[in-house]
DNA sequence: TTGTGTTGCGGAACCGGTTCCGCAACATTT
DNA sequence: AAATGTTGCGGAACCGGTTCCGCAACACAA
């Protein structure tokens, strides 16, 4: 079964293989030949080929989307949203995974430009003068996700926001002495933003904040859990930066004996859709990653016909208040 | 910044095309050329395109990887294993999603043969004709994961060697009362053979069994719950296809007010991550996902290279025995 | 009828590699 | 010294498309 080519089909039909691709391109092409070709093509299958199609026009139908690491719930979902939308409209989705390393978010950029891709969807953590330089260097459309800066269209979560408001229930609440458990700075919407828009909120209430840092790994927050629960003290309410931190945190408070909500109560961040069905539930902000990756999507679309989009867009979020964190009035 | 081609090369090195080729791919060229050629490439960052290369060879350094679902823990741990062997290895993983449905899972066989994968990894679902029919006209090596057939390499999880051990720890500490909450057969590995292991060990231990029937979805399995918690009678444990299905029907007890492992106990079946962080923390085995996918891996570049692999490897398996299901002797 | 504009189509060059073939230069054998 | 074998290299064709250019055929206006 090998590859029927163009020049079949001109064969075929009779005419020459710059006519059989005008029919394809839409060019001029007259009545007669079009019913001609129409048939042979149908009856050949014939399909182009990819590569020489790309040779020439240096381009493909794909996007590339960066991630920083395959396993992690907001990818996931996001990819899901991206490749949903890319499948509708003829494209492919190339998942690059960076496994977390800064160096290879900036390598994979220049490389996936290297394979043509059409555009690039980026799951950033942080954006550094290295990835403007290579932004700026491979000539095609970056769309970034999740961090944001003046000089790459991004679509971005309203981290210190919606911090900021679920803050906010919870000192209306009358949480007056709080712990955040953040990440590494590094991660500026997680590291930054989410811990700002919360200690505005608790400030503003004048309440006693203790800021501690762990990583985004579930195991890694089981240890905080524990020592947390040994110190307790007049403290009401964890804090955590994600949804994940928050499940290793409550099974550190569990393996200490330390009940929620009520001894302590404890907050996620993200809406991942355990938090829902566990036990207590959690209360978190919910992001929407699938509809912000279809979202993603639909925008490098535009770009790729040369439409403008905003530098910037907002996402919408939605406190879910849950069984895990107490009113205390 | 365009292109560097190899005409390029060969005339600021002052030798033809083909002799830069070869260089290029190992042939024969003379100690001098070499160097000249060793020198200009590197001055001026030449990198073939691989169109071009492609187009000749009809070939890509990318293996097709075809996932049901991007946001299962299984799909992902998989991809991770095969995209970090992968990348060792120069190759790219070029991944699909067919949204669970079978009609696009052979769609995109043909469809990434189209593109010139190397080979294709199939997170499989079931197998039918079509399915062989394809991978049988693509001629490109095709492995596949979770599922077996005798006329496809796979590599296969004992789901019911796993079922069966995990079934008879259950008789042993003495549940003989037992509801089993399963998933469709469509699903050959989960909907047969994981319920046949455990029926197995059940039977064998004069067990009663009722089974009952939901999907992959955590929601889906709350009501089941729910309405379990309700007909406990002398039940002393429910069995759970997948651990999501378990986290569905904890969370159905919880809202019956049924205590885990206290008045029933529940097991899961995966050994997802969140199951050892829950309270209670749920029994269940454990399959070794990303290991899995790095050996896929493996074995597809072994298979590339033309060295024979076993049509069938099975992996290993790990009772999790926490603290979800309760010794009652 | 002649001149002008439009439309349809074929030929050839091109995209950037790989590979086959044959020749020249040199080394080796007799 | 002649015959034979190796090795290094250039030229040309090829992979399968797209696009530019120019010509022929036809319709229509003058």
């Amino acid at each position: 079964m090998k590859q029927v080519t163009i020049k079949d089909i001109a064969e075929l039909a009779g005419v020459a293989k710059s006519t059989v691709s005008r029919y394809l391109n839409g060019g001029s092409v007259g009545k007669k030949t079009r019913e001609k070709l129409d048939r042979v093509i149908r009856e050949t299958n014939y399909e182009p080929n990819q590569f020489a199609q790309s040779l020439k026009s240096k381009q493909t139908k794909m996007i590339g989307v960066i991630v920083p690491r395959l396993d992690s719930y907001a990818a996931s979902r996001t990819m899901m949203g991206i490749d949903e939308r890319l499948t509708e409209r003829g494209y492919q989705m190339l998942v690059v995974n960076t496994a977390q390393q800064t160096e290879r978010e900036i390598e994979q950029l220049y490389n996936l430009a290297k394979q043509k891709v059409a555009g690039i969807i980026w799951l950033g953590t942080t954006v550094t003068d290295r990835h403007l330089e290579a932004i700026e260097a491979i000539q095609i459309p970056v769309l970034l996700i999740g961090q944001q800066h003046d000089n790459v269209h991004s679509l971005v979560y309203p981290d210190y926001e919606a911090a900021y408001a679920l803050g906010r229930e919870f000192t209306k609440w009358g949480h007056r002495d709080v712990v955040y458990v953040g990440v590494s700075e590094a991660d500026i919407a997680v590291g930054q933003d989410r811990r700002d828009g919360f200690l505005k909120a608790l400030h503003e209430a004048d309440a006693r904040v203790t800021v501690v840092q762990t990583t985004f790994k579930i195991e890694d927050a089981i240890p905080v859990g524990e020592r947390l629960a040994k110190e307790i003290g007049s403290t009401s309410l964890i804090i955590c930066a994600t949804d994940n931190i928050a499940l290793g945190v409550l099974k550190g408070l569990a393996n200490q004996g330390i009940s929620v909500p009520n001894d302590i109560s404890v907050s996620g961040f993200g809406g991942y859709d355990f938090t829902e069905v566990l036990h207590p539930s959690i209360t978190t902000v919910h992001l929407p990653y699938r509809r912000t990756g279809a979202k993603s999507a639909d925008m490098m679309l535009q770009l790729l016909q040369g439409n403008d989009v905003p530098m910037k867009t907002f996402t919408i979020f939605e406190l879910k208040v849950r069984e895990s964190v107490d009113k205390l009035n």
